[in-house]
RNA sequence: CGGGGUGUGGCGAAGCUUGGUAUCGCGCUUGGUUCGGGACCAAGAGGCCGCGGGUUCAAAUCCCGCCACUCCGACCA
């Protein structure tokens, strides 16, 4: 039965998620292994998931003013070293280049883990006057952190990413704008990902190395574990102070500016995998898919099917969707597995009998009946049912996160509930030392502090002091 | 980086204990029949047995080292 082959291809998500997880992204071929351990080949279909993110995303950045640069890959080890807590977080994951050539270098060059430092030494040179600020820039490139563990999309040692590093003349505007940017991603991940979000703030233990405020948008995967889908990091003046960046302000005085980093990389394809994904394999949001339709001809040997075909296809990307035919000798169901597999979503099938009624039958990846459309408007008929797919997929993961958090008001009870997966909503005094017993005690870490607060209680009660904010705890990718 | 498991045509496995020159299924190629949920017949092609070293007349098989994958910890976007 074909059922039994499913199961043959790829491992049941309720039996070994992570298998599961990794069965997809080779199957789909998005990903396949290099010879190096975390560095990953992203696939045409993988890769193209990616440079559907860039393009929305992009011209977003584009449209609220910002620029787009690239600077160095090579980072001196003295450059790296001028802002104290940003070299001890990175320097364990640092990668090294020694030798250039056949000599050894005077100084080793770190192999950018993320580029805080490039922009500060190269801010320092352009930003002189007031008149000089803002300083929008963003950079799309790959950076390197030599991970002990690797997965695919979700921790790489090489990974694609995009990188904005801003300059303001003002705390206000800097805070602004890392407010801005973390609404741009939370938007981006709820309406073209499909992905329901959570808005807060980092805990200091959890923060940025070297920032003064981290916020983040945090997402449930289908097991319940959180992915942290981005983040936008308000610095202050500190990168500032350490790198001597000073501007002439309308007042004739010398100022430190203020400063903000924001990201998101290929993670968030990964969450996009663990979080519409099901046992057939990938689901891709419409918005996203490199692959929005898939046109099936049936019993191609007949008069007339292939052209039939061919001809909806015209019509499907003459109305701007992304469509493709297959036109293999490949049997219905191998196809129907197949496009099911990478995610597609919304196939359409066309034969013989089809063509005599004048329609086309519709199945929505997201499953239910199949559909009959007259082939007489069916652009827009797909067009609706795309946006229903993308509807769907966001309701589903939406009640996913709200039937898997929960208050709590002990420890123990965010162990247990927290153990088959989920958000604990607790109270929380601020400590830290609270926060490391939530860890050891509870096996969690804290996601946020979520901007939406409820207050569920007076104390935090892991120590018994009064409480200062509501955090969302849970076990992190 | 610590502990466990794994590595054999593209994929999944058998063979390893007891050394003798590699087997099966899927996939792939060609031809034909099929075609509304993973089709069938026939003929073919394809292997540095993860890499390096050692033992031996002889190594996929035994020994040592390394690399990669994977799971559990610690670390991290």
């Amino acid at each position: 039965m074909a059922k039994d082959k499913k199961v043959e291809q790829i491992t049941d998500m309720d039996v070994d998620f992570t298998q599961w997880f990794t069965d997809v992204c080779t199957k789909a071929e998005l990903i396949d292994y290099s010879s190096i351990k975390g560095m990953y080949i992203m696939r045409p279909y993988g890769y193209a998931i990616w440079e559907n993110i860039q393009h929305i995303l992009d011209a977003e950045f584009k449209a609220l003013g910002h620029e787009n640069v690239y600077l160095p890959m090579l980072i001196p080890e003295s450059l790296l070293q001028k802002e104290k807590d940003h070299v001890e977080g990175f320097a364990p994951e640092c990668a090294w280049v020694t030798m250039g050539g056949s000599d050894k270098l005077e100084e080793r060059y770190c192999i950018r883990p993320t580029s805080e430092t490039l922009f500060c030494e190269h801010y320092k040179n352009i930003i002189h006057s007031w008149r000089d600020l803002p300083k929008l820039y963003n950079q799309w490139c790959s950076v390197l952190r030599w991970e002990k563990t690797s997965r695919p999309f979700l921790r790489h040692r090489e990974f694609l990413w995009q990188e904005g590093h801003t300059m303001h003349a003002t705390a206000e505007e800097a805070r602004a704008e890392t407010q801005q940017m973390l609404n741009v991603y939370a938007g981006f991940m709820e309406n073209v990902l499909a992905m329901p979000v959570i808005k807060g703030r980092k805990t200091d233990k959890e923060k940025f190395n070297g920032a003064e405020e981290t916020y983040t948008v945090e997402c449930m995967m289908h097991d319940h574990k959180a992915l942290q889908g981005g983040t936008s990091h308000y610095f202050g003046d500190g990168f500032a102070k350490a790198f001597d960046i000073t501007y002439t302000g309308k007042d004739n005085q010398l100022h430190h500016p203020f400063q903000t980093s924001w990201g998101v990389s290929v993670r968030m394809i990964g969450g996009i995998i663990m979080t519409h994904g099901d046992n057939s394999g990938l689901v891709l949001p419409p918005k996203i898919a490199p692959i929005q339709v898939i046109v099936v001809p049936v019993a191609m040997h007949k008069e007339g099917v292939q052209e039939a075909a061919l001809k909806l296809l015209k019509t499907l990307k003459a109305a701007g969707i992304r469509a493709e035919i297959d036109l293999s000798d490949q049997s219905m169901g191998w196809k129907a597995a197949q496009y099911e597999m990478k995610g597609v979503p919304l196939r359409l099938e066309l034969g013989p009998r089809d063509i005599e009624n004048g329609v086309c039958v519709a199945a929505k990846r997201t499953g239910g009946d199949k559909l009959t459309l007259p082939l007489e408007g069916v652009a827009d008929s797909v067009k609706s049912l795309l946006d229903d797919v993308q509807r769907e997929l966001y309701e589903k993961a939406l009640k996913n996160l709200q039937d898997n958090t929960f208050d709590a008001h002990s420890v123990e009870e965010v162990r247990d509930g927290c153990a088959k997966g989920g958000f604990a909503r607790m109270m929380w005094c601020g400590d830290e030392a609270c926060e490391v017993k939530m860890k050891e005690q509870a096996g969690v870490t804290s996601r946020c502090i979520p901007f939406e607060q409820h207050h569920i209680g007076d104390v935090c009660p892991v120590c018994g002091k009064p409480a200062k904010q509501m955090v969302i705890w849970g076990i992190a990718y």
